[in-house]
DNA sequence: GTAGGGTTAG
């Protein structure tokens, strides 16, 4: 030690402890100037102290000043140094550098475990070069098998997700400590690989039987994330038994669990428990009352937490914001966007990523949009959520093309950004765009990816391609209830009921509960295959077997299965026996049914009760309107488009889209703008032609389902399917198949009309409707002319 | 040297 004359341990005693009571960076300063007064300033241990303590309080360059003016600091000087810049990793390497220059001091493991961990927290390439650089220097010290370098490198190569060079570290360790386990377990946690980060929990307990409150709150933090209220509550269990239960840290992260669990009553319970929440524990309860819909109690919350004077955080609001969504509140989302703005944390990527999310899914994609574009620093969050706003706002070419420019941004998208832009080309029925996103996929290794594969096998009956669905089906290693849904809804959608049921089965078989999405796509697939007995077993299966309540669209779809297959009948006596009340869901399954099978007198009893339930829906105008045409009463059928008129409720115009070689093609009903229209409607005349000599008649009079036109134009108009099946003839070799997407039902003649030109041209022709798939081959169509 | 809260998805 240095220093200029003998020093009375009382005076430093004096001084050090003045310096530990220091709050302010100015008290601090009047310590220092006394400091010097007395003659102290070259104690290295008083400096040293003084040094930390204004390296606590973030007074930087003071601190390297004051460093620089001391003759010949020990290694543990450098030490404080090298550990008080680690938000500044550079600053520490430059010590270091010093260190290793000037001196003849020797590192020790603080030196490298500090050094390290400066630069485990700045993600970025150079700080991955010189952690894989200091990890040779620290083995070449002597230091490859120590617990403290090794809780360092663990750390820094898990945070660039480097498990090979982690697991490495680890292995070399002959007596791993609890933190060093932590730091393993964390990184899992860190790179969201739950599992694995609970299977080292479970080897840490069973090899050393110890850990700490720090392990319970990491794995905790993991076990919500996954939402395993049962493991989690073993987690609870062995806090318990060692005493770390009461542990502020592991009871906020019970918070957190028991809210992600649906058990909101719980987790107020153990937020009770803590007696001083910091605001990390009032943010969990916040969170959990939104994501529970405890609307009420979040806001309260919320409020007490600003009369207590808490400085709220990003994470606080994120929690927050949507809180008024389910009950599509737009002003009182309005009032905390305010909020944030007044906070200035409105910037912030996460705050703006949330508020972005909420004003999409209320419908205020524009509001949106503004949001996402105003926002400085967009994360590949922020990317996300505009790009799944619009894409479950219907707006799929938005969503695509905002995806786009992200790749010319060179920004890389993650499963999430794939799940969104799939579900865009499965709404958009693009295959083109599909398959080029699974090529990406496989590109990006995101091919193991739950969500991802779930959305392809979507994507891929949506875009027609069953068969392609299957065999992915097939190869994935993992399903959930969803994937296994996705793929009977995918059956149905084709009308293969008995695959769909088969699925159903094996699910069933692998023990997957199935949920009311599951029996909603296995009733609908019953339906539009004519299995009306299968339907009525897994009804009553679903009842019986599994307790499940249906709901008012599981009965509907009963109906649609009774009514579908002609007993109209018993789906009248089905709707008035069910046990709640018949809603426009189930009455307009028996006016579809009645149109199909032409029952005017059951019809226009299911359109009174429509019409009285939901009268300004105009899709069950059309409907009677259609069957009165259907039977030759015009002048009902007139009269009730006169209704319609009147009431002024517009029609969605149909429209048909057409992909060739990866480009989009959207017709409308006599679409006379598409650069090739005259060879289209030439094209149309030429099978025109050769259709009526195989016995074509147009149906004029029976324009079914979601007709377009009024009746003085029904013979004039040329619907947009037609239109894109000419286009797709010219566009595609002979054999080729053709894919359509209709954004209506398609119609009766358009239906025969595809009939006779797969006979007569020899193609397979798929189309996508609003309902269903129709796979026309040699004459016939898959749906057996029901749909 | 490790720790608890928030954002995006099928």
């Amino acid at each position: 030690m240095i220093c200029s004359r003998a020093i009375a341990p009382k005076d430093r005693n004096f001084f050090l402890s003045l310096i530990n009571q220091a709050t302010t960076l100015s008290s601090l300063n009047q310590t220092h100037a006394q400091i010097i007064h007395h003659n102290l300033f070259n104690d290295q241990i008083t400096i040293t102290k003084l040094i930390q303590k204004l390296l606590h309080l973030n007074a930087t360059s003071q601190a390297k000043l004051i460093f620089t003016k001391i003759d010949e600091p020990d290694l543990f000087l450098y030490n404080v140094l090298i550990k008080g810049f680690r938000k500044r990793p550079f600053d520490s390497l430059s010590v270091y550098n010093t260190l290793l220059q000037k001196t003849s001091l020797k590192p020790d493991n603080f030196t490298y475990s500090f050094l390290i961990a400066a630069f485990s927290g700045f993600p970025s390439s150079m700080s991955e070069k010189v952690g894989i650089l200091l990890h040779g220097h620290a083995v070449v010290s002597g230091f490859g098998a120590d617990v403290f370098v090794g809780s360092a490198l663990v750390d820094i190569y898990m945070s660039f997700s480097r498990f090979t060079n982690a697991y490495k570290v680890f292995d070399g360790i002959t007596e791993p400590d609890t933190v060093l386990w932590n730091t393993v377990i964390s990184g899992l946690a860190k790179n969201c690989c739950f599992d694995k980060s609970l299977l080292v929990f479970r080897n840490m307990v069973k090899r050393t039987r110890q850990f700490d409150s720090t392990t319970l709150s990491v794995v905790l933090s993991g076990v919500a994330e996954l939402q395993e209220l049962r493991t989690g509550m073993m987690v609870q269990a062995l806090g318990l038994k060692v005493g770390c239960h009461f542990n502020e840290h592991v009871l906020t992260g019970l918070v957190s669990l028991y809210s992600k669990c649906g058990d909101i009553l719980t987790a107020r319970c153990l937020f009770e428990l803590i007696v001083k929440p910091d605001l990390i524990a009032y943010n969990s309860m916040i969170s959990g009352f939104t994501c529970n819909n405890e609307a009420g109690l979040s806001v309260q919350l919320f409020r007490k937490l600003l009369l207590l004077g808490y400085k709220v955080s990003s994470s606080t609001m994120v929690g927050l914001i949507p809180v008024f969504y389910p009950f599509g509140h737009l002003d009182l989302t309005r009032a905390i966007h305010a909020f944030c703005v007044k906070s200035g944390i409105v910037f912030n990527s996460s705050v703006s990523t949330a508020l972005t999310t909420v004003y999409s899914r209320l419908n205020e994609i524009e509001f949106a949009r503004k949001l996402f574009d105003e926002s400085p620093d967009k994360t590949l969050e922020s990317w996300n959520a505009m790009i799944s706003g619009y894409a479950q706002n219907g707006q799929t070419e938005m969503a695509i093309s905002l995806f786009r420019e992200m790749q010319k941004l060179d920004i890389r998208p993650n499963p999430v950004t794939i799940t969104s832009i799939l579900s865009a080309c499965a709404q958009l029925g693009a295959l083109g765009l599909g398959k080029w996103v699974h090529d990406l996929i496989k590109k990006e290794c995101f091919e193991s990816n739950i969500y991802v594969s779930t959305a392809l096998i979507d994507m891929y009956t949506k875009c027609g391609s069953i068969e392609e669905a299957r065999s992915l089906f097939d190869t994935m290693q993992e399903k959930n209830v969803v994937t296994w849904n996705a793929m009977i809804s995918g059956y149905g959608l084709h009308g293969r009921g008995h695959e769909a049921l088969m699925v159903f089965d094996e699910m069933l078989l692998s023990g997957v509960s199935p949920t009311g999405v599951t029996f909603l796509s296995i009733l609908y697939a019953c339906s539009h295959a004519g299995l009306v007995e299968e339907g009525e077993r897994i009804f009553r299966s679903m009842v019986d077997d599994h307790g499940f309540k249906p709901k008012s669209e599981h009965y509907a779809s009963m109906v649609d299965i009774l009514g579908r297959a002609g007993k109209l009948e018993n789906a009248l006596e089905f709707i008035t026996r069910m046990p709640i009340d018949p809603g426009p869901a189930e009455w307009g399954a028996l006016l579809g049914a009645c149109m199909i099978h032409k029952n005017a007198n059951l019809a226009r009893l299911a359109s009174d009760r429509l019409f009285e339930l939901d009268p300004e829906n105009v899709g069950y105008h059309v409907l009677l309107s259609n069957i009165y045409s259907t039977n030759q009463n015009y002048s009902q059928a007139a009269s009730l488009r006169q209704v319609v008129k009147k009431k002024n409720l517009a029609k969605t115009p149909g429209c048909t889209l057409i992909e060739v070689k990866g480009h989009p093609h959207v017709f409308t009903s006599s679409d006379q703008s598409h650069p090739q229209a005259k060879a289209i409607y030439a094209m149309l005349e030429k099978i025109m032609g050769r259709m009526k000599d195989a016995g074509y008649l147009a149906e004029t009079d029976t324009a079914l389902h979601d007709v377009e036109e009024e009746e003085k134009e029904l013979m004039v108009k040329v619907h947009s399917e037609k239109l894109a099946i000419a286009f797709g003839l010219i566009m595609s070799k002979e054999g080729e198949e053709i894919r359509i997407i209709k954004n209506l039902r398609v119609c009766l003649d358009c239906h025969n009309f595809t009939k006779f030109v797969s006979r007569i041209t020899e193609r397979v022709i798929i189309v996508r409707d609003a309902n269903r798939f129709h796979h026309f081959e040699n004459g016939a169509c898959s749906c057996g002319d029901y749909w």
